[in-house]
DNA sequence: TTGAAAGCGTTACCAA
DNA sequence: TTGGTAACGCTTTCAA
């Protein structure tokens, strides 16, 4: 048995204007010809009895659901959730919703998730992670729709975004220049990540011969870890230090408070992320890159609409640009 | 024009067995009499080409569309994220799948979501935010289909779900009374949250005469002030502090430390929330009290799967219980 | 045991 | 200017 809607039909909308299912379509689509007035009159009738077509059965006819799927192994969504949100501003004006999907690292609950979404005829993916350098645990290839991928590793030939890592280096070494920092060294994560490795390499680059990279774990211990190996050593200590993540600069604030160096009179920090949460609360507050998740969200919501609507987009890796957001870690945020 | 899909249907099947359209479906669906011959052999025909009903179709015909929307307002997904992770692990089995709306707290957008998520014929709406204080700033009221309010305050005569405050709070002070402590305090947020109210009645009732509750932000900066007020004082220091959340948790055991007090030693320390970034990584790592959101979330999808379906569910606000996840903030991890 | 036909709610084509 | 009809992909009823 099939059950029934209890909502309004075009069916009713046309029994209530007294003309036929085609006009009242063509009426309120502004398609065909008709005298304006019975167009008004249907227009203002189909309010009136809050008359909305059924999206499902437009997207029946049309093969176009308007809807994409965001597939995401990014349990504690500190990179999905802005994602999601620029995605979503992105979309909402075209009319396409967002199924979200945390598929953890499980690849039979990734299958059942991104099966559920072709079933559901889903317009495009977007598959999202944590880490540039790692693939989500199921095959997106070869699928009957379009796939663009945001902050993961994609299969070869597919459109990848990602935030600009040498970019983002570049700017913190450049505040630091700026407030006139002449020994800056960079206090980061595992070498093992390839946005570490970047990162590092443009701030070689950008610091120069003798630049001083420190790999270690994204914490805030290696913060404090690290300015010890610094400050406890005989050399020289730096006087900016630009830290891979907000959380290790968070560890390096509190552990040179601890040994009475002040930020940012005596050493300025610059960190990575802006993760509000740390950024904010730390004292003081951080000096840090921001990766513009929200507009790497849009741009990617962009693009599969782009590729849903048949449109053509240039495959490989596109790197969007990072933007520093100066709060006073790291001196300078007065008189720039 | 209509668009033409480029998936198998029904129809493909139908021809590739020889058999017709209706045949397949019956065959498939285990429905109507056949030779169980044909049935298998149109079932791994159908296998063989990889059709997959198209769920469009399905929707439009059961007036089901195996889909529910999530709105939120709590931008930061701090609450949201455990419990869309319920909901969905919840309801994926059940071939279900989760739109997320997130709306800030602009009524524009939240009626443009809304309305989006009626057109594509949700079988239901899951409402959450910040508090439970507070409601969306917009009308859920009156829908055609059935709303659940997660964490965030419902209409008169609905379904609310949220965290148990009290049971939280009385969580907390067992476990201090359990290692040892007698005099606790407790350090929270404002007293214009619900919640905070909430766990402070609990905590006096719990405690006793003479419960000391310290009403402050919910920032780092209200915990390192709280030491600071409680230290100077003439009075004797506490020896337990409840602490409204890991933030002020985390406030607070950097304040002891810079003090030279012991956590847990001289002091033992219970946060509230679980925020496991803030939980982990403040030293020694925090015990402090879990709402259960995947839980909560997981409940909030089962009841609005029941709604869907016809079947009754008791309106009201129904309060889930808490857990305490112990670390070494409190002491007594080893013994106990 | 199988298949033709109607119908879910909508849009588009063509005839009136 | 308007309306009948077919179609989107599927399930179900009813007739063969």
């Amino acid at each position: 048995m099939v059950a029934r809607s209890s909502r309004v039909t075009i069916h009713d909308v046309a029994r209530a204007a007294g003309v036929s299912v085609s006009t009242v379509s063509k009426a309120l689509n502004d398609t065909g010809r008709m005298a304006s007035e019975t167009r008004e009159k249907i227009k203002s009738i189909a309010a009136d009895v809050g008359f909305r077509p059924n999206a499902l059965a437009r997207s029946l006819l049309f093969n176009r659901s308007f809807t994409v799927g965001l597939l995401t192994n990014d349990t504690y969504g500190r990179f999905t959730l802005p994602l999601m949100s620029g995605i979503s501003e992105a979309l909402v004006d075209h009319g396409v919703s967002v199924f979200l999907c945390a598929i953890e690292d499980d690849p039979e609950l990734a299958k059942v998730h991104v099966d559920a979404m072709l079933d559901k005829q889903v317009d495009g993916i977007i598959a999202t992670g944590k880490r540039i350098d790692r693939s989500l645990p199921v095959d997106l290839a070869g699928l009957p729709v379009p796939v663009v991928y945001a902050f993961t590793e994609g299969v070869p030939g597919s459109v990848v975004l990602t935030a600009d890592d040498a970019d983002g280096a570049r700017l913190a070494v450049e505040r630091l220049r700026k407030v006139g920092r002449r020994k800056i060294v960079h206090v980061t994560g595992p070498d093992s990540f390839v946005s570490a490795v970047e990162r590092a390499d443009a701030f070689r680059q950008a610091v120069g011969a003798g630049a001083v990279v420190m790999h270690g774990t994204w914490t805030e211990g290696w913060g404090h870890e690290a300015v010890a190996l610094l400050w406890d050593d005989e050399k020289p200590t730096p006087d900016g230090i630009f830290c891979g993540n907000d959380q290790i600069a968070r560890g390096v604030v509190d552990a040179l408070r601890e040994r009475g160096v002040r930020v940012p009179e005596d050493v300025s920090i610059v960190g990575f992320d802006n993760w509000e949460i740390f950024a904010d609360q730390t004292r003081p507050a951080l000096t840090t890159v921001d990766m513009n998740l929200k507009e790497l969200g849009r741009t990617a919501g962009l693009t599969i609409l782009d590729l849903a609507e048949g449109r053509s987009v240039e495959a490989g890796l596109r790197k969007l640009p990072c933007k520093l957001v100066v709060r006073q870690s790291c001196g300078g945020d007065r008189e720039i």
